[in-house]
DNA sequence: TGTCTATATTCCTTTACGGGTATATTGTTG
DNA sequence: CAACAATATACCCGTAAAGGAATATAGACA
């Protein structure tokens, strides 16, 4: 895997919003939405954007996308996405999508296939 | 220091190698032309990208403009720069930027302040 | 002062990105 | 099959990045 495609996916706001939480637990369009506070053509391109780049992988749970860090990582793309969670550590913003993330996981009972696995330390 | 802004810097081929040669030793220009083998203005505008956002800082040794890390880094960005050190160890390119770097170290005499101090891993 | 060396900057062109609006796709359910 | 929900894609626009060619700058030195 190449390391500067794993860095042209990290310098984007967003995709970086998206890929901290990622490494909590896979997690479907429309939670995004919610947590990161943006438009869903937004959070959809940055998907597409990464799933191109094999930064996340997809499963369809019915109507939904579930978007999940890939199961099997490169030791490039692992060591950096430990080290942006540990960047992660003292932001707000990402603080909040964190408080928000779990918000989610006590109200949201849908879909059924999230919140089942926990990856990435 | 921005999280993004530092991930911007790195999601260029050339930036990241001129990173990773800087995680040895304060280099100047020229010697990013030999060791990289890119003309002086793609060198010289990469260095300058790299200044505007403090990932780089300059000193001036008669003609020659040395770089190197900066003294004091956000814990962001030594983290970061770490992650790339341990990222490259595998690489070809850098591996052989790594190669050049040392022969230069052994035949090259000028600018005199070069290769004074080592920095980073 | 003129010349040389090392480096920076300006100008130009091409391409990729980022975001918005509108529309399409796919699966679900009545 | 129609309507709906979740998500994706197409199209458009403005902007930033990347690289090349030419030129400028700044210090060293004769």
């Amino acid at each position: 895997m190449d390391l500067v495609q794993i860095y042209q996916c990290f310098c984007n706001r967003t995709r970086l919003r998206i890929l901290h939480l990622l490494g909590q637990s896979p997690l479907c369009v429309c939670h995004f939405q919610t947590i990161l506070g943006e438009p869903q053509v937004k959070i959809s391109k940055h998907l597409a954007y990464l799933r191109e780049r094999n930064l996340v992988e997809v499963e369809r749970e019915q109507n939904w996308m579930i978007y999940s860090l890939p199961k099997k990582r490169a030791p490039e793309l692992e060591r950096n996405l430990k080290c942006l969670q540990d960047c992660t550590q003292s932001d707000r913003i990402f603080a909040r999508d964190l408080k928000k993330l779990v918000l989610l996981r006590k109200n949201c009972c849908e879909p059924g296939a999230l919140f089942r696995k926990t990856q990435a330390r």
